[in-house]
DNA sequence: GCGACAG
DNA sequence: ATCTTGTCGC
């Protein structure tokens, strides 16, 4: 079985490297240079929901809040059947198809609820080839996203080790980052504590359009808790779905 | 060489 | 991703 999914493998780091040019690290909306975020109004967020025995059939759910105040505007759900595995740094081939579908059903049938950013659960260039989830759901929707992960990948010498966890003791209040850098010195996310109650960082890098800098202090600015609301209320919304669908 | 590895 | 309630503390 190791065999064919090499090959799949190497497909695959074909297609991030493709897609991988198309990436935008610059803000490209007027909001994103404006110290308050004015001209902001909706964030998106996506997540997907499993059942625990099976990891093919899952919960795609894509929810529109407003800025600042985080209601929700929009919420879709969906049952869908996943093609790919899970292969740690090919996460947008198993995960992005029925998420750029949402879009799209969104796009169709409510255009003007769009979000104007979208918060994706998983890592943006934080990531073996510069090209996460974030990234690529970036790209194929051409959306300003951000990629915001809860558990650290180990990426380019970045490991949970003893000076991470140092970096993670000095961060004494919200808002507070550190750099997650290369082994060359390319900044590729930031760990920040994104609210006073939780100590453990989320990590936060750059998805498309927008630069890390903006991404920050914008997954800063929609956190209520730990976790970016738009992507807390994905969350919450999908295996609430699947809680009351799975007892039938 | 072995293990680590977003969701 | 998922397995899982209450409980202690600010």
């Amino acid at each position: 079985m190791a065999a064919p999914e090499a090959e799949l493998v190497l497909k695959w780091e074909r297609e991030q490297a493709h897609l991988r040019e198309s990436v935008k690290e610059e803000d490209t909306e007027d909001w994103q240079r404006s110290p308050d975020f004015s001209g902001l109004e909706r964030v998106g967020g996506v997540d997907l929901s499993f059942i625990k025995g099976d990891d093919i059939n899952a919960c795609a759910h894509l929810v529109v809040l407003t800025y600042p105040h985080m209601k929700v505007l929009y919420e879709d759900c969906k049952m869908v059947t996943l093609n790919a595995p899970y292969v740690a740094g090919f996460l947008g081939f198993r995960e992005a198809p029925p998420l750029l579908q949402a879009l799209e059903k969104l796009k169709n049938i409510q255009p003007n609820l769009m979000p104007q950013v979208l918060f994706v659960d998983g890592n943006g260039l934080f990531h073996y080839r510069e090209f996460g989830l974030a990234c690529h759901l970036g790209v194929l929707s051409d959306l300003p996203c951000v990629g915001v992960a809860k558990n650290l990948l180990h990426v380019e010498g970045v490991v949970r080790s003893e000076e991470h966890q140092l970096q993670i003791n000095a961060l004494q209040k919200s808002g507070d980052s550190f750099s997650l850098a290369t082994a060359s010195g390319r900044v590729l996310g930031k760990a920040l504590r994104s609210s006073q109650s939780s100590i453990k960082p989320v990590y936060v890098s750059v998805g498309h359009r927008i630069t890390l800098d903006t991404a920050v202090r914008l997954t800063h600015t929609c956190c209520l808790y730990r976790v970016p609301e738009p992507i807390r209320q994905a969350d919450i919304r999908s295996r609430e779905y699947l809680r009351c669908r799975d007892i039938t």
